[in-house]
RNA sequence: GCCGAGGUGGCGAAAUUGGUAUACGCACUAGUCUUAGGAACUAGCGUCGAAAGACAUACGAGUUCGACUCUCGUCCUCGGCACCA
């Protein structure tokens, strides 16, 4: 999919599932001194040595450096921490208690955690030097990250620098750069400044050194292997995703508890399980269904005796992880959706969403199409081939935070100052109180959202969605500001009077016999005859016409006002074309505002025909070029040009094809530098050969201007772009 | 802190992918028409300058005949992640 996702998205899912690799490394841990220490065996987290010991695993991504370990650090919540509490002197007992209570709260984004941890007495073995280090607890290691325990190598790694600088821990480097292999062969333990975290070649290390750490890596964990005490392996960030949500709504979950069976899967011809039509919403956290008894008892569909249903329901990312398949078959009741129809529709061609979704939702969405392929329901392995994350439309927020907590207020009842560059200066509130500002994506309760009826009341909802196309590229934030949407508006407004303004003159009338004839276009571009401009319905009826020069493709000899706006015409089918083929939106229409100007400077008193008919070819194309961005409007002015009701569809019309003959422009404008400098423009034809350029830029008087008397050193010319001459 | 995106007029933004910087629109200024205009139309609108011209794409270097675009460095803004071993 990497042809068709941005490459943010797909880093992004990439970094949330946060795949790292490297290797568990088990220590041999026990008490020091006489103090007691028994060691709980947890599948995964520590197991017994053959010597009856126990051992604790640890995860790390650099074995290399274990020769630098000066401890082990275990997470407050692991079990080995957790079985010795009671061995443990009261004051370790106490800061793992402090360092739980701190982990258990709500973390604060803002500050960073200050490192903190305790000598817990116990021991542990080095499995490689055989050297006794200690065992800390720290409050940097998390229970929910690896084994929740770490080998600590203060020298090449950041955390564990800081947290041996704090305690005053050994710092040993065990790794030299490659290039300063040779200095560091002979160095004692060396005080570093900052911790060394690239890879290097190994010293202090024993057997080891002199070995690159990628080459370590490998070979000291087939070593771990072979000694059996770890081995390579993979770890994920990914979180667990709980599906199951206390709510009314929501699927059911199909499950059903059996004081005999225990759990059991409600029966195929049972699906789907289906909500009752009422229940109380308790407010208490408890999920409403289980206060629905009618819904909850039922009989196991394994001994028909009484049990009841599971009461939670699916969070709402489980449908909106294959909702785009069941839309391909909504009324199919046996199945979520019919295998062949999926394999003909799916996958989809253009995902559009916004950039907030681009972990959660879309990472849920890729796997449940792959467990559906899995299971046989679908035969492709990603459910969106293209997507395009549009930028949020946001708005500003206005609140105070004095409390600790925000409150907003409604952009309607602050009163606002603004320097010179627009920028917010002051904002009030009706108590005179300063209130602080922000841009935040829009919602209720932050009051900076914008109503699209109250949009669609006052601009029309034409209007609305043009100017949201226009004002910036898809992919950007927006900040809301209502100042522009009145371009749009005129625009539309001035598409309109040139349309009735032309009306009379266009003769739609005498068009609709041709229009109402059966035009038999099905769908797909081939049906559109090579040459001929469906741009408009005028170049077709208008082929009988006695005036052979209004044909379809004929090019009007002059270089007159019509064949400059037939040019434009062109230009701009081109442009919006090829700019909806790249999904740009905002561009197209700045297009279209230039041909609309263009036909509005073309005169109307004394038109001849063939103005008449460019101008024909224009509105009718300029019309169907806006249909996206404001239907309604279109509509209306296409039944206006084509002289019947039957609006865009019935009449067959579609995109106005481009004609690049049409579009190619008589004569081109041809800047000419000296020493990379703008000096003057010569008009040619767009043929003109270089040799011919270059005669033309150097008979233009500003040119000799510049090179009277110097010498020209080289002259470079770009067809069709420019001449650059340079002198000495 | 790490990762990512970006920095162009008063504002939203264009720039055919290395070839006329600022298209289109908003705002603003002057004028025309009008009983009126918050309508429409005409003209102007990067900075300095009377003009010729000079200088301008965050800042500093570089590559090139030519750089908003490519390379290196610095500063700043926004977004994501957040002690991930």
């Amino acid at each position: 999919i990497e042809a068709g996702w941005p490459a943010s998205v797909l880093k992004r899912q990439s970094d949330w599932m946060g795949r790292s690799e490297g290797a568990f490394v088990e220590f041999e841990v026990m008490a020091h001194g006489d103090s007691l220490f028994s060691c709980p065996i947890v599948d995964g987290l520590t197991s017994l040595s053959g010597h009856g010991k126990g051992r604790v695993r640890v995860f790390t991504t650099r074995i290399d450096t274990i020769y630098g370990a000066n401890a082990i650090v275990l997470a407050a919540e692991h079990p080995v921490i957790q079985a010795n509490i009671d061995n443990f002197s009261e004051e370790v007992a106490t800061k793992i208690a402090f360092i739980r209570a701190e982990n258990a709260k709500p973390t604060d984004h803002e500050a960073e955690i200050e490192k903190d941890g305790i000598d817990t007495g116990l021991r542990a073995v080095n499995p490689f030097s055989h050297e006794e280090i200690p065992v800390w607890v720290g409050n940097y290691v998390m229970m929910e990250y690896g084994t929740g325990a770490v080998m600590s190598v203060p020298a090449h790694d950041e955390r564990d620098f800081e947290f041996a600088k704090k305690f005053g821990l050994p710092i040993r480097q065990v790794i030299s750069e490659p290039h300063m292999e040779h200095a560091h062969h002979t160095m004692q333990a060396m005080a570093l400044e900052v911790p060394l975290t690239v890879y290097g070649v190994l010293v202090h290390s024993d057997y080891w050194n002199g070995k690159k750490s990628e080459d370590a890596k490998k070979e000291m964990a087939e070593y771990a292997v072979k000694h059996g005490f770890g081995e390579a392996a993979t770890t994920y960030r990914l979180r667990d995703w709980g599906i199951s949500r206390q709510r009314f709504w929501g699927s059911p979950i199909p499950i059903i508890y059996c004081d005999t069976c225990g759990v059991v899967p409600e029966k195929f011809e049972n699906l789907p399980v289906r909500l009752p039509e009422n229940a109380p919403i308790t407010g208490t956290g408890e999920s409403p269904l289980a206060k629905v008894p009618e819904f909850y008892e039922t009989t196991c569909p394994k001994c028909d005796g009484p049990a009841h249903r599971e009461t939670d329901t699916m969070d709402t990312f489980v449908d909106s992880s294959w909702y785009f398949f069941r839309y391909l078959d909504p009324t199919n009741e046996d199945m979520p959706f019919d295998i062949e129809k999926a394999a003909y529709w799916a996958p989809v061609d253009q995902y559009i969403g916004g950039d907030d979704h681009a972990v959660m939702h879309l990472i849920y969405a890729r796997f449940w199409s792959k467990v559906m392929r899995d299971m046989g329901l679908v035969t492709f392995n990603e459910p969106v081939k293209r997507l395009l994350t549009q930028g949020m439309v946001v708005g500003e927020t206005f609140f105070d935070d004095e409390t600790g907590k925000r409150v907003y207020y409604p952009a309607a009842d602050v009163t606002v100052e603004r320097d010179a560059k627009g920028r917010l200066t002051s904002a009030v509130n009706a108590e005179s109180r300063q209130l602080k500002h922000a841009i935040e994506r829009m919602s209720k309760s932050k009051g900076n959202g914008v109503d699209p009826d109250e949009m669609v009341e006052i601009y029309g909802a034409d209007a609305a969605r043009l100017f949201v196309m226009f004002a910036a590229p898809i992919e950007n934030e927006l900040v809301w500001h209502e100042a522009g949407i009145e371009g749009a508006v005129r625009f539309l407004q001035r598409v309109w009077r040139l349309v009735y303004k032309w009306e009379s003159v266009l003769n739609c009338h005498a068009l609709q016999s041709v229009e109402k004839e059966p035009q038999n276009v099905p769908e797909g571009r081939e049906a559109t005859e090579a040459g001929s401009s469906p741009a408009d319905a005028g170049s077709r009826d208008m082929k009988g016409d006695a005036n052979p020069a209004l044909k379809s493709g004929a090019i009007h000899p002059s270089g007159g006002i019509d064949r400059r706006l037939r040019q434009k015409t062109h230009q701009t089918i081109k442009r919006v074309s090829d700019s909806f083929e790249s999904l740009q939106f905002n561009t197209p229409v700045a297009a279209l505002m230039e041909l609309s100007n263009a036909i509005g400077d073309v005169e109307f008193d004394g038109a001849d025909e063939e103005t008449v008919f460019a101008v024909r070819e224009a509105l009718m194309s300029l019309v169907l070029m806006l249909t996206p961005f404001s239907p309604h409007t279109s509509e209306e002015l296409y039944s206006i040009l084509v002289g019947n009701e039957d609006g865009i569809l019935a009449n067959s019309a579609r995109f106005p094809e481009f004609i690049e003959e049409m579009a190619k422009a008589d004569e081109i404008e041809i800047p000419v530098q000296i020493n990379g400098k703008l000096r003057s423009r010569v008009m040619a034809a767009p043929e003109t050969s270089n040799e011919e350029l270059e005669k033309l830029a150097f008979a233009d008087e500003k040119v000799r201007e510049f090179t009277d008397g110097k010498e020209v050193v080289k002259v470079i010319v770009v067809p069709k772009r420019l001449v650059n001459i340079v002198v000495k």
